[in-house]
DNA sequence: TCGATATGACCGCTGGGTAAGTTACCTCGT
DNA sequence: ACGAGGTAACTTACCCAGCGGTCATATCGA
């Protein structure tokens, strides 16, 4: 049977095996970039050849759309959640942060792949990961653009600059998560609040 | 020989050609990453050959390396003057980012450089960026140590997610001055100082 | 003329993408 | 019940554009 190179491999539905394609070509998109990325070694890393990958997917950008889907439906989906909580200010920003935590524990590179810069900027694949992109900066600019509003902060090049900022400290929180696995989600969370009161109390103590 | 004008070039000195190119790739670099950029795009934007580059840096790397050494020189001495001042925990943060500002006016992409993900891991340049990375990296450590030891906080694992944050927020910054070309470095100074008082007193507020 | 400098043309390799062949499964006529 | 034939799933082997890198040759200054 497996002397045959064929043999074994239709068993499995069409579906199931999509999906642990685009799970595979995410781990690689997020950790290498789409660039860096090659279609052939997504194949060998699920087990299957390059052709049926294109097969299923059409292109390497429609691959990364799959994966951009996926992704953007998760982040997406539990950022709105916690805008609609109703809470503001930084609060709101760890309680996104410690949602973010929770829903990536076992698939924290996905965070990347919606901020990749390698990325084409145009095409079909682009779209769709701008659709998702423009929800989670929507999303932030509204939980901004109340901080700072509260603070007297008006300007449009402000907000920019700090939901710019904001999107900024989440990548390199992830990126620190990533690098240290032995971390879970509760820890980031309390991790966060801690360096937060550090900045915090640094600032205040200056100030007196 | 400095003396004499250049003996042996055909138009322009070889120095100031040399120059050119870094300058030319820098940018290249800066935007589209080490991966991103082709040596014959930067040769065509620099109005010479691509032979010529390789005759002049011997590699894509080595051409890399030259770029990274004068970002490197240029941020990294700029960072030690600022360390050598006195100033801790969020002031000197500021004042970094303010000399960074300042020296990097017109020379915005450069930053990115050093801080690039598609850049190779190994080989003699990535040791050369390493090196300045190092460097960088070891200041912003020093500081960060400061700013959380005021607080009480001594975990490593803290420090380190602390520094990693710190450098996404100025590569934010960075980014964000990148793509509004007409702000100056003063208003980015100001700008900066004016969001992270919103930041603090939203949540000094909170804590009444 | 001589030597340094610069270039166009070329090479090999990598990686996205494709076409044709191979295998497994399903169906239907007998 | 069963095998011939059709079809979908899957792979192998290939194409080719683009990129890093090289070299023989042309050009310029002294």
């Amino acid at each position: 049977m497996a002397t045959r190179p064929n043999a074994g491999t239709k068993g499995v539905p069409r579906a199931a095996r999509e999906q642990e394609i685009v799970r595979v070509a995410s781990i690689a998109f997020g950790t290498d970039g789409f660039a860096g990325t090659g279609v052939a070694d997504v194949a060998r890393a699920a087990g299957i050849s390059k052709a049926l990958v294109y097969s299923y997917f059409g292109s390497k950008e429609g691959l990364h759309a799959a994966c951009l889907a996926d992704a953007g439906d998760l982040l997406a989906g539990e950022i709105e959640r916690v805008a609609r909580d109703g809470s503001t200010g930084v609060e709101r920003g760890v309680r996104t942060l410690a949602a973010m935590f929770a829903v990536l524990e076992d698939r924290r590179h996905v965070w990347r792949l919606l901020r990749d810069r390698t990325a084409p900027a145009d095409g079909a694949a682009a779209e769709v990961a701008g659709r998702y992109a423009a929800r989670i900066e929507t999303l932030a600019h509204e939980g901004v653009l109340e901080l700072l509003g509260d603070a007297g902060i008006t300007d449009d090049l402000d907000v920019s600059a700090m939901v710019r900022t904001w999107l900024g400290i989440v990548d390199s929180l992830m990126d620190w998560w990533v690098a240290h696995p032995d971390e879970g989600a509760d820890e980031m969370t309390q991790r966060v609040t801690r360096l937060i009161g550090a900045l915090v109390s640094d600032h205040v103590r200056r100030r007196d």
